[in-house]
DNA sequence: ACCTGAACACCGTTCAAGT
DNA sequence: ACCTGAACACCGTTCAAGT
């Protein structure tokens, strides 16, 4: 038998050199991801889905740490990429459209979320400074609206707080393995006598909290309270003027 | 030498029957995850925290799984013995005082808060039950003040989903191992040509939204608009009964 | 009935070597 | 400069066996 560059494991050609990249490695590693979980995302995994050797990864990637902050930056750039632009017309509507975009955008595709949500604790400086760029943008529409600087970074935090908390509950309750508490489930534990109250309402509405109403009642919530803050800053501005 | 009850490998004496339990091995579980992380816990660790053998464990916890689960439960139930029983003087006072006070537990305890928040999507039936019935008397207080159930519900998960963000956020930046983009590192990324308005409230606030201002300013904007609510509802009411 | 080590499949990572 | 398998330490879990 002649001599072949083919090793006896795998019985797979030896790669040329360059024959690989970083990115096509990223692109690899959404892939596998998305076929069930980024959890279960493995380096040896990958390395068959890419038929490469799993060593050769850790010539781009020194850990697999490295390998999911790129990642991370690759889903924060689509993220972004997909927001829209701040309009300075009608500061309400455009909170809500804007939250309520990042909300579908992290709800339609797990990889993205368990990435830009999940581990945003770790975001790289440029994901930072695109994060911190729409804010300042946002920022300044309420500004100019009439908000204080103090009241605007109140505002948009709290919509922030709120949208990702709703957005991560709504991930977690889906990663479960095991049903998530759906209403039949509800049902069979609340005891009409117990709980009249939980059993009245779970008659027309879910208990999960991971509805669109769901979210837009308590973003109308917070939007009155924004309305009763600008009027009070418009009003001490005034005070000031006088 | 006599033939002796040790193992060769372990130097460990053989442990007597019923000398473990699984009560005994849920709170080394909890030591062994409250020395690092919860995603640091395992079997082999644990066994040797208990000073038994690994698989002795899945004697009482067919899967690892298992026993977060039973974990879980006891993190729920630690919990829940801390909050306050409902008031019914003041909802607005009562329902800031139980969301901080929900806020503060897990705050002070990253095990009970990757267990009771992280894992709530697998609390089991008592966990769920627990969760409800605390849901009931916040929910039957609310309508007593004036609220219709509907509105009562759309309350509660306002704030829920508010307080469990803000949680599920901090903890998110604190399990990041890279130093957290502090105040230090904020500062560098905001140029104040570019970002003059994030440049300018740097300088007295974190960016971080995880204070406890951070958390305040949003439960105040959710609290205008309850009121607004009860207003509602109430005036609506009073229009029915006319 | 309960406790055990050996063994297996899988993982992340290092190393020394190929080309 | 880039790609590779062998090897290591660690993990969850099963199994067949001890007591």
């Amino acid at each position: 038998m002649p001599k072949q560059a083919t090793t006896e494991k795998t019985g797979r050609q030896r790669r040329e050199r360059g024959s690989i990249s970083a990115e096509e490695i990223i692109n690899g590693a959404f892939e596998v991801a998305r076929r069930d979980t980024l959890d279960k995302l493995s380096m040896p995994e990958l390395a068959k889905h890419l038929d490469v050797g799993v060593t050769s990864i850790y010539w781009y990637f020194r850990k697999k740490e490295d390998l999911l902050n790129a990642m991370t930056d690759e889903a924060i750039r689509v993220v972004f990429e997909q927001l829209l632009p701040v309009e300075k017309s009608d500061w309400k509507s455009y909170l809500r459209k804007h939250f309520a975009k990042t909300r579908e955008i992290y709800r339609s595709d797990h990889v993205l979320c368990d990435l830009g949500m999940v581990r945003f604790g770790t975001y790289s400086k440029e994901a930072v400074h695109q994060v911190f760029k729409v804010m300042e943008d946002i920022l300044e529409m309420l500004i100019e609206t009439g908000f204080t600087p103090d009241s605007a970074l109140d505002v948009y935090e709290s919509m922030s707080i709120y949208t990702r908390g709703s957005i991560l509950i709504e991930r977690i309750q889906l990663s479960a393995k095991a049903p998530t508490i759906d209403s039949q489930r509800q049902g069979r534990l609340i005891d009409p006598v117990d709980m009249p109250r939980l059993a009245e309402l779970i008659k027309t509405r879910s208990l999960s909290m991971v509805t669109d109403d769901d979210y837009e009642a308590g973003v109308s919530h917070l939007m009155t309270g924004f309305e009763a803050v600008l009027r009070a800053d418009k009003r001490a501005r005034k005070a000031v003027q006088a």
